[in-house]
This record gives C-alpha cells, structure tokens and sequence, in this order.
DNA sequence: TGAAACGAATCACGCCCTGC
DNA sequence: GCAGGGCGTGATTCGTTTCA
C-alpha cells in the first residue's frame, strides 16, 4: 500500500505530469483526470508532501497508507481554495481548464493541486453530474471464450468513448442475473450491456421499468421491443447445414443449445432451412440439445461414436461444445473429420493459435464496437442530445473452413 | 424520523480592473 | 464612460449516511 502512494506521489509530483489536471481530450480523457491514470503506473519512489491545511488536516500521498479515515485525508477543491485564496468555484474551473481562468490562476492552481496531493473526486463529481462514466457487462459465461472475447473488445470499445466497465457473470443463472441487473442499478451504471440468459423476460422487464439504457448482446427477444446486436444465426445455421451438405452428407446431427436462448433457436431453424432447401427430411433423431455451459457432451460422443446417433456430421450449437465434441470423438476412436465432420459456431478459436482449426460460422463484422456504439447512443438520447439509433442491428456471417469438416467419402 | 453533512459542479449575478 | 475579461459569491443540486 505504501509503495502504491509512494508511486502515486512520484507521478503527481514530477515534471512528467500534465499541466492539466484534467487532460483535455474531448470525452473520454475529461472523464478521467490524470491523477487517476497516476495510481495506476509504475514508477520510482520519490519523498512525499505533506501539507498542513486550515483544517488542522495532514494531507499528502501518504494518507493512502496508513488505513486511516481516507475520507477525511482526502485533498478537496476547498483545500485547495483555502490554500490558494482562490474559491471553489475558480479552483473547479482551473482545474477543468475552462476558458474564463487566466493562463496564471489555471497554472498556479495546477502546481498547488499537484503539490498537495489532490486526487479528481469521481464519486463526489458523479453525485453532482447524474452519471458515473461506468457501462456494466453481465454475460451467462465469462468462460466461453465467445464472451470473455467480446467482453475484452467491448472494454477496449467502451474505454475509448470514454467509460470504464465491470464484468458480471451469472452463470447462466436467472436469479444471478437479476442480482448483477439489481447490483448495476445501484452502482448507477450510466448503461448496461447483457447477453440475457433467457430463462424468462422478467429480469429485462425489470431492466426496461428502470428507464436505464442497454442492449442486448447477441440474444434478443422477438416478441419485445429492446435493442439488441446479435449475428445473423439463422443465416448462420443455413451455412454451416449447407456446407455439409454440399460435401455429400445427407446425416446431419444439429446440437443445438437451450431452446429458450435465441441464438439456439435461430441457429436450428438455419438448420431446417438448409435441409428444406435440399430436400433433406428432418430426423427428430438428428437433433440434440446440450446444455449453454460446456461439460455436458458426453452422452451426445458417446452415441455418435456408438452408433445410437447415425450422423457423418454434426452442426453444433458453439465452438467451444464442438471442440469438446471433437476431443471427446477422439477419445472414443472416431476420426475428425473422417468419421464425423464438425462445424461450430462464433469462429472463436480462429483468433487463437491452437492444435486444431474449427470449421466454424462466424461474424464479418465487429460485434463489441457495434454494441458499444448503440449503447453510447441510447446514453446520449437519454442525456437529451439528439441520436440517430438502430436499435435492432444483426450482423451478417460467413462460414470459415477449418480442419474439423470435410468431403464425405464416397458422397455426392 | 427528519435534518444535516458530505464534495463537486452549476448558475446567475456582481464586482473589480484594465484598456480604449 | 464603456466594454469585456477575470474572478468571487452564495444558493442549489445530487444520493447516502450519520446523528440528534
């Protein structure tokens, strides 16, 4: 803890930091003061200050160690108006650079601020502003790399408007997911990014009765009007169905995932078309679902390898249940894509060096800006400032050739 | 149970000083 | 004397916690 205030105090003291206390850089710098960036760097240790104020406080950056009262240690604009002589009002201006300060004042108020040791007040400035500059994440599985993907992408889209994020995982859990939806409001997110679990609409309801902005990743509801970016998986079923069927096999297996989550509904129904378009009957046989959690494929390897599920290919409902399939297939002799070609979905690992390459459909476009940006939108039309919005975007797909599928022997 | 306090920002004025 | 820049003043606001 010293050594993190002995490292905060090295940056707000040294000539490397900013004139400006509040970094000038449109949005998204403004929202976060440089004195914030400082705790986070590394850096020499370098003597502290300490400052005596009016109040009779010893203030500096040691007030960080010592697991005191931090409240009543901490540098505020007052303080450094009682230093100055200057009020708060002036001292606020100076510090966020606004245009009716002189050069001077903004300069001397900066090196006091720095010498004291004072550190931007999101919470107290936040309280003031209506808004926190935080957008909350809450996915069903950090796990999968789909989302733990997404959720790094999103963080980098988000941080670049301007807004720091939290992740919650729910597990896939409706009861989680109300207490992450609950936990939000609290926090006062200014917007919420949620792959629903599904289990029902309610926890959304809730969200929607809030009157806080969000969007829906990659699931949405047809029947209700919320804002939603997902990828094109009836499109994607279509493909990854056709594939297959083009390279001569007729038995096709569709694991697909709970029926109540869009995306396995949409992907199935892909699926039928496929098979419609090529006169294939569907087999009730042909068509397993799994659960959204990976772990739970053993039954399905196990029948195709014994023969119970009599397929020469599967479309499965995401890469990381295919490579589980794949692997499990291995174990039990049968031979990808030989015995039993695969096609997952999200073309997740495609972005990973790894043993084996997916056959898998996934997006062309860049799912985490696009809902960053509908997010952002929502934010500033709640804020009053006029947006245009797509609130229903779906994003087109393409199927990416891997090692995991291939030309049934002797097909057509 | 209700008032006060917390910290930062904002607003509407108003004052002072300087230059023309 | 006037205009305008620079800054001050005091009230108000926000949500939560503390205290009487």
């Amino acid at each position: 803890m010293e050594m993190r205030a002995a490292q905060g105090a090295r940056l707000l003291t040294e000539a490397s930091m900013n004139d400006n206390v509040y970094e000038e850089c449109g949005k998204s710098a403004a929202a976060e003061p440089i004195t914030k960036r400082a705790s986070r760097e590394e850096g020499a240790q370098k003597s502290l200050v300490i400052v005596p104020t009016k109040r009779g406080r010893t203030i500096g950056r040691t007030n960080f160690s010592g697991g005191g009262d931090m409240k009543n240690n901490m540098v505020t604009l007052k303080d450094i108006a009682e230093r100055t002589g200057l009020s708060i009002n002036t001292i606020s201006r100076a510090l966020r650079n606004k245009d009716d300060i002189s050069e001077v004042t903004k300069k001397r108020v900066r090196a006091v601020a720095r010498e004291m040791g004072y550190m931007h007040n999101a919470l107290a400035s936040s309280l003031r502003q209506g808004q926190t500059d935080t957008i909350a994440v809450i996915v069903g599985d950090i796990s999968n790399p789909f989302f733990s993907w997404h959720v790094g992408e999103i963080e980098r889209y988000a941080r670049g408007c301007g807004y720091i994020t939290y992740m919650i995982n729910t597990e896939e859990d409706e009861a989680l997911e109300l207490r992450a939806i609950r936990n939000s409001l609290q926090r006062k997110v200014d917007g919420i990014i949620i792959a629903p679990s599904q289990h029902s609409i309610g926890n959304l309801l809730y969200l929607q009765e809030n009157n806080v902005p969000f969007v829906l990743l990659s699931r949405r509801f047809r029947d209700v009007s919320m804002p939603y970016v997902i990828q094109d998986d009836r499109r994607g079923g279509y493909l990854a169905t056709k594939h297959l069927i083009e390279n001569g096999h007729r038995e096709i297996l569709a694991v697909h995932g709970p029926l109540y989550i869009s995306s396995a509904q949409e992907r199935l129904q892909g699926y039928e078309d496929a098979l419609a378009e090529y006169g294939i009957r569907r087999n009730p046989d042909l068509i397993r679902g799994v659960s959204a959690i990976p772990g739970n494929c053993k039954n399905v390897a196990n029948a195709i390898a014994g023969g119970e599920i009599p397929c020469t290919g599967a479309v499965v409902f995401n890469d990381v249940i295919a490579l589980e399939i794949w692997y499990l297939l291995k174990k039990l002799g049968v031979r990808v894509p030989e015995d039993c070609s695969i096609v997952g979905f999200d073309n997740i690992y495609a972005r990973f060096s790894t043993p084996y390459q997916l056959t898998s459909v996934g997006i062309t476009a860049n799912l985490a800006s696009s809902t960053v940006d509908m997010l952002v939108r929502l934010i500033r039309r709640r804020k009053g400032e006029s947006a245009d919005i797509e609130t229903e975007k779906v994003l087109d797909v393409k199927l990416v050739q891997g090692e995991s599928s291939g030309r049934l022997p002797g097909g057509s």
